[in-house]
DNA sequence: CGGGGCCATATTGTACACAATCCAGACAAA
DNA sequence: TTTGTCTGGATTGTGTACAATATGGCCCCG
């Protein structure tokens, strides 16, 4: 599974964060703590505090913030403002249930529209994952090094499912900091499995074999979300609402 | 299929509507518009206008704006603004795509999860679906009202596939305008054959068997795309920028 | 007569000030 | 001790002024 460090942002703002853009300067900002765990699940963001410490006025905050609510990073009440969202054990197995449906049938649909240059870019980033990989057995902290071409190869996928509305919708159930990251969490074993995972889609898909796709597609997410339970999630607690609080 | 005025709005906001509270005045108001068809697709909505109409400031209107380009009603360029949201073929058939998966998922797992009084609401909602259907087949502005409790109807579906993250994934495929109201196109076979559906999947889901109640969803979510296609988009075409411009 | 560059205007982006609302703590009464 | 109320401070919600930017028409040039 894995799929870390999303692609671009989903919503408008063609990544940027220039000097100018006050608004696409907060939103990087803030999500930037909140992938690098700065504030707790529940931990309220003040406008004002965000304000200051990117420099800019509250009004592009807010943007930012609204943003983040709806990407799922951030919990909203009205004249209460956000609070950095928890995941529950409950709501990761729903982001995972979710991954598998859309993820497999992203891989179904791929295999019968790629073509040869789509399936040699996926063997191309096969190649630096395991290179990667083999570097990174030793070096256990090089493998955040994996989640860049691993989440290539994932959206090289889902692109060549051809469906516009699809990206986006995974991207909803992975950006979340729970998933991203993941690598980190593996053991050799299991990142020789993804490599493995990773060569039998591309196989699967040069074929034009949509089920064996999907299948494999399946077994590489249950295999990341059953890393992730070993290693807890690292984040389980939530504000005081409790596991489903809103 | 069907899937019409979909439930609350996905985000936070609920439904205070209220005299205060000029961003959820902004949003109901410019949401309202949308589903009334009163732009056509393309049309640029600007800030001051909608301001003014609205009897509030720009800022709840920029707030409201943005929700709606999240939903997928709008679509934004940054110091553009918001242009409405037309809808390809292509982008249609994706959706009905990705319904065809979430809705089918969420019909097999609420076959292991529902109980009783959730099969009870649910043929409950049959036959008031049937009643109205009867009356509707002489008068066809009846067939409106067919949307509430078909959407009820859907709802109570996934919600007993509890999956905390579905529901608003699924409002994301179904709020679209051309989603909506679609029973206006339906011919007397087409909601004698939804009803049809609608009883079966009841009893797929009483039997527990989620095979069974997802082929029963897949079943109807193709007859509406269907007669979608049939009756045309009403909205085939988009702005300047063709069918997936942005 | 057609095409490219420039300027006026319209519209969005940002900042800031004020109003509305909520929360924490103190205080009083049972 | 517990509960209810009230008040002060803090924070979000809204309105408005101004700056930055894009669009469209005009003029100039080829």
């Amino acid at each position: 599974m894995l799929r870390p460090s999303a692609h671009k942002d989903p919503e408008g703002a063609e990544e940027e964060v220039k000097h100018g853009h006050a608004a696409s300067r907060a939103y990087a900002a803030i999500r930037e703590g909140l992938l690098r765990d700065t504030w707790a699940s529940g931990t309220r963001l003040l406008e004002a505090d965000l304000a200051a410490r990117i420099g800019v006025s509250r009004t592009p905050v807010r943007d930012a913030l609204r943003r983040l609510v709806n990407e799922g990073f951030l919990e909203y009440s009205a004249n209460i403002g956000c609070r950095v969202r928890g995941w529950s054990e409950d709501e990761i197995a729903s982001l995972f249930d979710l991954r598998l449906e859309l993820e497999s049938y992203a891989a179904r649909r791929a295999a019968e529209r790629i073509d040869a240059a789509g399936i040699a870019e996926l063997n191309t980033l096969c190649d630096q994952m395991e290179a990667i990989a083999t570097e990174a057995l030793d070096a256990p902290n090089l493998r955040d090094d994996l989640t860049a071409p691993n989440d290539a190869f994932h959206m090289r996928v889902i692109e060549a499912a051809a469906n516009p509305l699809l990206a986006p919708m995974i991207a909803s159930v992975t950006a979340a900091p729970v998933v991203l990251r993941t690598f980190r969490r593996y053991d050799a074993d299991e990142i020789a499995r993804s490599m493995n995972h990773h060569r039998e889609i591309a196989a699967a898909l040069a074929a034009g074999n949509g089920e064996w796709a999907a299948a494999v597609m399946r077994s590489h997410i249950h295999a990341g979300y059953v890393a992730m339970r070993r290693g807890g999630t690292g984040d389980a607690a939530r504000g005081p609402n409790g596991p489903h609080g809103r």
